[in-house]
Parts: C-alpha cells; sequence; structure tokens
DNA sequence: AGCACGCCGACT
DNA sequence: GTCGGCGTGCTC
C-alpha cells in the first residue's frame, strides 16, 4: 500500500510524492491524515492526498509515523485545498496548511546532547564548547549557537564527527489541558447501598455518594467536588482505594468566554425583517444555492436575522458559519451569539491564543459546535453538514487574505456552499461592487432592508468645502463649522468621533532649502514623523531613525513638517480644547494585547469625550451618547491612485455616519474635503446607495475595471534590479504570446512602491472578460517558463488573483 | 527549504 | 595539491 504525501517543496507542481505505509499503520492511515516522511536526511511533516495499491515511482521510502487518529483533512478540505492552490497560483502544501488551526503544524525541534565518539585531541574552544553543554544537555541549537557565536562551523564539525549528537523531535502544539475527575462505577442502586454499609463516622465519604446521587451523575471534576463539598483528596483517596471509584483525566476545553453570563434576549422581528428571513429558509429548504446579498442599512437589523436563519439551520441538524470583519468580532458581538446558542457556538479569531483556537476547531470537528462566529479562517470550520454561511459586512477587505494563497472568503464560500448545497447570505450596508453587480444580473438573489428598526434618524451629513474655509484664511485642519460643533457637543456633554486615516504625526518630512523628502533606505516611501518619541518611522516595513536636526542632503536646518496625522490631530486638539479628554486610536496605541478593548471600554463608560482614530474606529461600534462624527479628510481617502478608492470612500463614509445618533440623540456629520462635489462623497452624504452605484458602475465600465472586467495582478520581486527586471519581461512576453486573445496583459511596470525591505518590485496586471482558466492555465505556464530559464530561486512570485488593490 | 554534488579560486 | 566558495538540481 501507498500514499501520495503532500510535503512543503517550493515547487508550485508539487502535488505529493509517493510513500510506502508499514504494516502497523495500514488500519490508520486514511486520505487527509497528517504523516512525518522521511526526505533525504530528515522527516517532514505532509498530508495523505491518496491511497493506493500500486506505484510508478522507483525509489520508495517509508511512511515514518501517522500524526492523526482521526484525520485532519475531511475529504472535502481535501479537494477544496486542491481547487485552492490551482485558482489562487499558490503551493498545494502551504494551502492545507491555512485550512488548519495552526497548532497542527508539526514544529521541528533540534537539540544538541554529547555524542558517544570521545576525541582526545579537542582544541581549546572545543573543549571550552563541550564543558559548556555537558551539564545543559539536551540544549537547543539555537541557545548554544548564541552562546558560541561565531563558531558554526567548529559546532557542525563536532556534529559531523559524532562527538556531538544532533537531536530532532517533532513538537505537536496540540497539549490537550487534562482536568482530573472522579468516576462511579456504580449504579444508583449501588450506591445507595454503598451508603448503608458505610461506617458511621465516614460523613465524607457518605457526602461524596449522595453527590453522586443527588445529580444523578457517574462523573465530576475533582476540583468542583473538593470545593463544593468542603473536603480534602483524602476522603477521596479512601474510595479510590476501595474500588469502586477511580481518576480519570478528562480533556477540557479552553473556553475564553467561561466566567461570563450571556443574556438571551427575546427576539421579534419587524414584518421586514420577517419577510427576508422566510425568503432565507425557503431556499435553506430546498438546499437552493444561489446566493442571496442582503443589502440593509446600518441598524435596519440584519443581527437579528442571522440569529434566525442559524436557528433554523440548527433545527433542521445542520450546522451554520457566521463571518464577521475582525475588527467587529467584539464581546457584545459574540455574547450576542452565546447568549441565544450557548455552547453550541465556537468563537474563532485572531486575538485567541493557538490553543483556544485549535479547541474551537476541536470542538467542531466533533460535533460538539454547530454554529462559528468567526473571522476570515473561520469559513474553513470543520462542519460536515453545511446548512448556512453567512457573510456579514461582505464589502469589508479584511476577508481577503493578503498572504499566499490570496484567497477571498466570499470565493470559499461559493465552493462550501455548492459542495453542501448550503444557504450563502452576504450581508452589508454598503454592498461591495462585485456583489451588487451579480445581483443585478440575478445570479445573487437581493433582498432589502431599506428601514432603520427603531425608525431613528439617519444623521445630518454636512460637507465642508476646506478650499473655501481657506479663502476665509481659516488654515487650520478644523474647518469653522467642525469647530462649533465640536464645542457645542462638549458644552452638553455628548460624545464625539473623529476620523483620519493617516496615523502618525506628519505625512511627509522635507527639507526646505533643497527640498530632500526623508524616505526609507529598504523602501521607496517617504517616512512619517512620530511626536511621541521623536522618531522617522516608515509604515511599511518598521524601519525607524531619530529625527535629524539637518537636512541629510545639504545640513540646513530648515526641515518641515507637511501633512497631518493622528498624533497632530491630537496635540491640536488639546490645544483649542483645554481640558478636552481624547482618546486616539490606530496601530500605535492598540498594538498592545487588549489595549483595543480596554481604550473602547474608556469611551463607553464616557471617561472620554473624543474618540480619534484611523479604519479601526469605523466599524461596529454602537455609542448612545455619540452625536458628532467628524471626518478630518475624506481626501486622503479619494486621492489613493486605485480603481477602488471611490468604493471604499463612500463605503467608509457611510459606515462612520452611521456611528452618529443611533439612539434617541439626534447626530451630525461633518466631512471635510477640497473636493465637494466628487460623486462618492455627495452620494454618501444623501445616504444614497443606489445612484452612488450606478455612478460607479458606469466609471469601471469605462475605465475597465471589476466587476466588469476582471483582474489578476502578478508581482515579480527581487533584491537585485536587474534580474527582477529580466525575470518579469520573460514572464510578460510568455503570458502575452499565449493570451493574444482572451485577455490583456499590462506590463511589466514598476509596482507603485517600486522597492519595499530592500528587493524591487514589478508587477503586471492581466484584464480578462470570462474564462479564468484560461488565463490561470496561461500564468501557470509562464511562470514555469521563467523557472526553467531563469534559475534563481530568490525571485518572489506573487499572483493575486481579484486584488483589491492595485498597490 | 535543506542538502549534496561539483566545479572554480586562495591558501597551507 | 586541498579547503571551501556557492551555482545547480533533487527530494517519493
Amino acid at each position: 500500500m501507498y500514499a501520495t504525501v503532500v510535503i512543503d517543496i517550493p515547487d508550485l507542481k508539487h502535488q505529493g510524492f509517493d510513500y510506502q505505509i508499514p504494516e502497523p499503520y495500514r488500519s490508520t492511515i486514511q486520505v487527509g491524515s497528517r504523516v512525518l516522511v522521511p526526505l533525504t536526511n530528515r522527516l517532514v511533516q505532509g498530508y495523505v492526498v491518496d491511497i493506493h495499491e500500486t506505484t510508478e515511482v522507483g525509489k520508495i521510502r517509508p511512511i515514518h509515523e501517522v500524526l492523526d487518529i482521526i484525520p485532519s483533512l475531511s475529504q472535502e478540505m481535501i479537494q477544496l485545498g486542491k481547487w485552492m492552490s490551482e485558482y489562487y497560483v499558490s503551493q498545494l502544501f502551504r494551502t492545507y496548511q491555512i485550512l488548519l488551526p495552526a497548532a497542527l503544524k508539526t514544529k521541528m525541534e533540534e537539540y544538541i546532547i554529547i555524542g558517544n565518539k570521545e576525541l582526545s585531541d579537542l582544541t581549546l574552544i572545543e573543549i571550552e564548547i563541550m564543558d559548556w553543554i555537558r551539564p545543559r544537555q539536551p540544549v537547543s541549537i539555537k541557545k548554544l549557537l548564541g552562546s558560541f557565536p561565531g563558531n558554526e562551523k567548529i559546532i557542525k564539525e563536532l556534529i559531523q564527527s559524532g562527538v556531538l549528537e544532533l537531536q530532532r523531535e517533532f513538537k505537536d502544539k496540540t497539549a490537550k489541558k487534562k482536568i482530573p475527575y472522579l468516576k462511579s462505577r456504580l449504579t444508583l442502586e449501588q450506591l445507595l447501598l454503598e451508603i448503608a454499609a458505610l461506617p458511621k463516622q465516614a460523613i465524607k465519604q457518605k457526602m461524596v455518594l449522595e453527590y453522586f446521587i443527588s445529580r444523578e451523575i457517574d462523573e465530576v471534576s475533582l476540583s468542583q467536588l473538593l470545593s463544593e463539598l468542603k473536603i480534602t483528596r483524602s476522603t477521596i483517596q479512601l474510595l479510590v482505594k476501595k474500588g469502586n471509584f477511580t481518576i480519570i483525566e478528562k480533556e477540557e476545553y479552553r473556553d475564553p468566554y467561561k466566567d461570563r453570563v450571556f443574556q438571551d434576549k427575546k427576539i421579534t422581528l419587524t414584518p421586514m425583517q420577517d419577510q427576508v428571513l422566510r425568503k432565507i429558509i425557503d431556499s435553506m429548504e430546498n438546499q437552493r444555492t444561489v446566493p442571496f446579498l442582503l443589502h440593509g442599512i446600518t441598524g435596519s437589523g440584519k443581527t437579528e436575522i442571522y440569529l434566525s436563519a442559524i436557528q433554523h439551520a440548527l433545527e433542521q441538524g445542520k450546522d451554520s458559519i457566521l463571518l464577521v470583519p475582525e475588527i467587529s468580532l467584539t464581546p457584545q458581538m459574540v455574547e450576542r451569539f452565546k447568549g441565544r446558542f450557548g455552547e453550541l457556538v465556537a468563537v474563532m479569531h485572531s486575538r485567541m491564543s493557538q490553543g483556544e483556537r485549535y479547541d474551537e476547531w476541536r470542538r467542531i470537528q466533533k460535533g460538539n459546535a454547530k454554529i462559528v462566529v468567526g473571522a476570515r479562517s473561520a469559513i474553513f470550520a470543520p462542519f460536515r453538514n453545511l446548512g448556512l454561511i453567512i457573510i456579514d459586512e461582505e464589502h469589508e477587505s479584511s476577508y481577503k487574505q493578503e498572504e499566499h494563497p490570496k484567497y477571498h472568503a466570499r470565493d470559499i464560500a461559493i465552493w462550501r456552499a455548492k459542495y453542501h448545497h448550503a444557504t450563502l447570505v452576504l450581508g452589508s450596508a454598503t454592498p461591495s461592487m462585485e456583489s451588487y453587480y451579480q445581483a443585478s444580473k440575478q445570479n445573487y438573489q437581493l433582498l432589502e432592508l431599506p428601514e432603520r428598526v427603531f425608525g431613528s434618524q439617519l444623521p445630518t451629513v454636512h460637507i465642508v468645502d476646506m478650499r473655501e474655509q481657506l479663502r476665509m484664511g481659516n488654515r487650520s485642519m478644523f474647518s469653522q463649522m467642525l469647530q462649533e460643533k465640536i464645542e457645542e457637543k462638549l458644552e452638553k456633554k455628548e460624545q464625539i468621533v473623529l476620523f483620519l486615516n493617516r496615523r502618525g504625526y506628519s505625512t511627509f518630512v522635507m527639507c526646505r532649502s533643497c527640498g530632500y523628502v526623508m524616505k526609507c533606505p529598504h523602501c521607496d516611501i517617504s517616512l512619517t514623523y512620530h511626536h511621541s518619541d521623536r522618531s522617522l518611522r516608515c509604515h511599511y516595513c518598521g524601519y525607524t531613525e531619530h529625527q535629524p536636526k539637518l537636512c541629510p542632503e545639504c545640513h540646513s536646518p530648515y526641515i518641515r513638517y507637511f501633512g497631518t496625522g493622528t498624533q497632530k490631530v491630537e496635540e491640536e486638539l488639546t490645544k483649542r480644547f483645554p481640558g478636552v479628554r481624547v482618546i486616539r486610536m490606530d496601530v500605535d496605541t492598540t498594538s498592545k494585547k487588549g489595549a483595543h478593548e480596554r481604550l473602547l471600554n474608556v469611551f463607553k463608560n464616557e471617561q472620554a469625550d473624543i474618540l480619534l482614530g484611523t479604519q479601526m474606529i469605523a466599524k461596529g461600534l454602537d455609542f448612545p451618547k455619540v452625536t458628532l462624527v467628524g471626518v478630518i479628510s475624506a481626501d486622503s481617502l479619494l486621492r489613493l491612485p486605485d480603481f477602488r478608492s471611490a468604493e471604499r470612500t463612500f463605503q467608509l463614509l457611510t459606515q462612520v455616519s452611521g456611528r452618529a445618533g443611533r439612539h434617541q440623540l439626534p447626530g451630525d456629520v461633518i466631512i471635510q474635503t477640497y473636493d465637494p462635489e466628487h460623486y462618492s462623497i455627495e452620494h454618501a452624504s444623501h445616504h444614497d446607495y443606489n445612484s452612488f452605484f450606478r455612478k460607479e458602475l458606469e466609471q469601471r465600465n469605462l475605465l475597465h475595471y471589476p466587476p466588469f472586467t476582471r483582474m489578476i495582478l502578478i508581482q515579480f520581486s527581487h533584491e537585485n534590479l536587474m534580474l527582477a527586471m529580466k525575470a518579469i519581461e520573460r514572464f510578460a512576453r510568455e503570458l502575452k504570446g499565449m493570451l493574444k486573445i482572451s485577455a490583456e496583459v499590462l506590463g511589466p511596470v514598476a509596482a507603485p512602491i517600486p522597492k519595499i525591505k530592500d528587493r524591487y518590485r514589478f508587477q503586471c496586471v492581466v484584464k480578462y472578460n470570462d474564462e479564468y482558466f484560461i488565463v490561470n492555465k496561461a500564468i501557470h505556464r509562464a511562470i514555469q517558463v521563467v523557472n526553467e530559464s531563469i534559475k534563481d530561486r530568490k525571485i518572489l512570485i506573487q499572483v493575486d488573483v481579484d486584488p483589491y488593490m492595485l498597490l
């Protein structure tokens, strides 16, 4: 018997190697099992994708170990991985890895022990190394090298000669948390008899037996028993000694929401919500697979519909996935679902530990959880009987993975929904152009919720023309109106949210004498000034240098800071409104674990007046006291050289506006811009999605952009500029030759940021109308040609199907 | 990726 | 003459 095993070989075409299955493993191994297999002189992890009786491979080696009793990858996941790897042009192994929780990646640990060979003529340094190791062995190779820097070669030789021995071990990170339980072997009647037989003074033992009887249980966690009955282990020891009880180890799932109390609020749907729900339920019952696009304005009560639809799936005995953007996966959000469905809900997001995520994954795999609420990767939840997939805020960019394989959760959802005949619901207040276009072509069924549930008014949106402000002599970042409104709200003790999508202090730093702009030495991008530590930082690679006193070019002391970032706004606010309490939220203030929630809580408890932040504050926040939302500069979004910038501006402005006046208090929204007539700002101010959609669709059609034309972005990078150029030129030539009629190949050109982290970047864009598989095949082929003709392993090729941005 | 094999320069 | 540089190719 032989198994085809997919392993980590940096070859796009690698589909697995054949290994012989040793006798003892033949009954346990299955397609989807993780295995350890030999590869030249080491062991590597792999995934079994096929099992067969014969093989054509001459040199067959045996599988070293089967790591799973239950295969990690289901038949569905094996197929999904294959499809993804081809579709997204990514290594098969990497694709399988992202389908599984990170804890299942076995990591090889290497350590050193003293070997069984002895040499008499050791050099001084060798003796020193041996003496260092002897009391510490086994010692990790990293630690050893760290203690003897520069002696890599000597250590390698000692290993080669056998004086030292290199040991390798695979460490699973799946260590399950075990807790002791006391288990009874007796029936209820036997327990009663046992009580009668106990000597009078055995009060504690009697209590334990009664505990089992009164609860009609046969096992209980030891710690619970000890604390509830106020007894000690000695009582337990006596019971165990008599043979009727045993201590067993039981797996405990780490429940991150263990100590929270959740409320189950009764849901009554409005007639409109109910109508939408009926359609979804009807589709579920008839296993129809046309996806729904649920277009519901903010506050229209989409979540209630999700809850009810999931309830229905549950009643049908089916599993559900609810995807939400990472950022809106807040405790309040989780609470609602936990409150409604309790233990049946598994939660998955990036702030959980590897162990926690693995536990949730296993609860799903074992069928103990029927619902998953999670961010992007939760789309891979190992359900076997999916009935419903919901993607909330489907337009969000966070559903696109930016590392290989660069998948979109929406694509995966469509694939899985087809596989399971499950119903797919895409929900949004501002649907993506792609999805709304699909709905307009009847490929998706459109459902609409045009009204707010509580009938609360949408806020009044004021557009402020900043050019006019400038003409009036106002050169500050706050327009007169914004300033007045802030004062007004501060006086009324209401709260304010200010939005700016630039962190740092100023966006670029220039010498006024010679015009030199401070740039990152590793990336072709200007550095941002951070006032807190007076540093210049690169937002792409993290490079940091101290604020220069003199221009590095001409040594002039006249250095100016241009542009506005969140730090500068914060400074201005405290200057202009003395005593104001400002919370700044951006990558710089929320990088620490829990900081995000902590800051929001401060604002929620009204210990601050103004919440100032970047994108991250735009979503899902709901504070009743917020009555003013200000967008400092809508232009910074609009001016990005990207085909989606208008769409993103509209979505963001709509979303930000939704933050104001969600409850009784009426809300104001102020949008500051130098381009007040722009259609995305205009339509957002009137909460008019349909007009925006029509206008933007026209533009996209005109310029041959999605959703009419589909695109693929291919980037090559290399530390050597000439080599990178040569490679992509070869690639483009090959591709153009193959795709003369079915697609248009643009470029190659330097990438919008031509150098990141010391690598030169070039790109091609392929535009086509349909028949992706032809384009896909051509790309695979062209990459192969480049790899065969230019043999340089450091060429990095990245393929992005349906890129979110062209940057 | 990791590793071996193998063909060229600079050293004991 | 050998040691070791890293270019090339393979791993079931």
